[in-house]
DNA sequence: TTCTGTTATGTGTAAAATACACATAGGTGA
DNA sequence: TCACCTATGTGTATTTTACACATAACAGAA
């Protein structure tokens, strides 16, 4: 397929916004590191191959600088520091708000599907 | 915010392709122009004003481009020319792939929402 | 007859998001 | 000392999205 241009979100999902919730949500429980969180995905059913490091670090960086995260050195242990990150209020803020504009998309992309499938059914 | 590189779609909704479904849904009973389909995105929920015709415009291109539709000029009525396209077999088949497609990323959504839902609940 | 509004189709390009590949470095054990 | 695992990060090309503008036929009013 060649390249398209079409533009318009307000409608939708966004992976950022989406991975955003998911770091949100593990770190409810117990601050992580980068790498931890990378492997945690699984448990929200996301592969983890699908999320480049590289991607989950900038990501994590990101939402620092947006405070949604603050995170510290952790050089005890084994093995080289690591980065490990604790969710702000700021970020259970985030969280929350996110949850109610993503059941607001989930609802209209299940009536759009709802009615594409009643129209292919009876075809 | 500041500017967010993240990566990694695979995962869910693109606001192209749910556009591409949601004009190929709307030529499966008539044929109509860019015009038209642009008014007729509220019957599927959708607030015109949210795309931009010259949106609209470019994708119709690109579908017919890659095979999923077909238009031609029609000169007669009131106005100036319209460009009415048409489903074609190959736009059905794209339709029927991208609603299996969208079935499985609504679940992995509802799933994640309820997870955070939950978690969020017993705060 | 020209001016304004409505229908109708399109293009140019800046900004943002995404994908992919690479770079760095501490520690562990063969 | 070399390979491997953990761990964090950067560079940049490509793709997607947003926003603004350009064009043109026709209708009716001034």
């Amino acid at each position: 397929m060649r390249n398209k241009k079409v533009g318009c979100a307000k409608f939708g999902f966004k992976m950022s916004n989406i991975l955003y919730a998911v770091f949100l949500y593990l770190l409810m429980d117990n601050s992580a590191s980068g790498y931890e969180l990378s492997e945690e995905l699984s448990k929200v059913g996301i592969d983890p191959s699908y999320i480049p490091s590289g991607i989950a670090y900038r990501l994590l960086r990101d939402m620092e600088a947006n405070g949604l995260l603050v995170s510290k050195w952790e050089t005890s242990g084994s093995g080289p520091a690591k980065r490990v990150y604790k969710i702000t209020e700021s970020g259970k803020k985030y969280l929350e708000a996110w949850l109610v504009e993503a059941k607001r998309n989930l609802q209209t992309m299940e009536n759009l599907i709802g009615l594409i499938e009643r129209r292919l059914k009876d075809e």
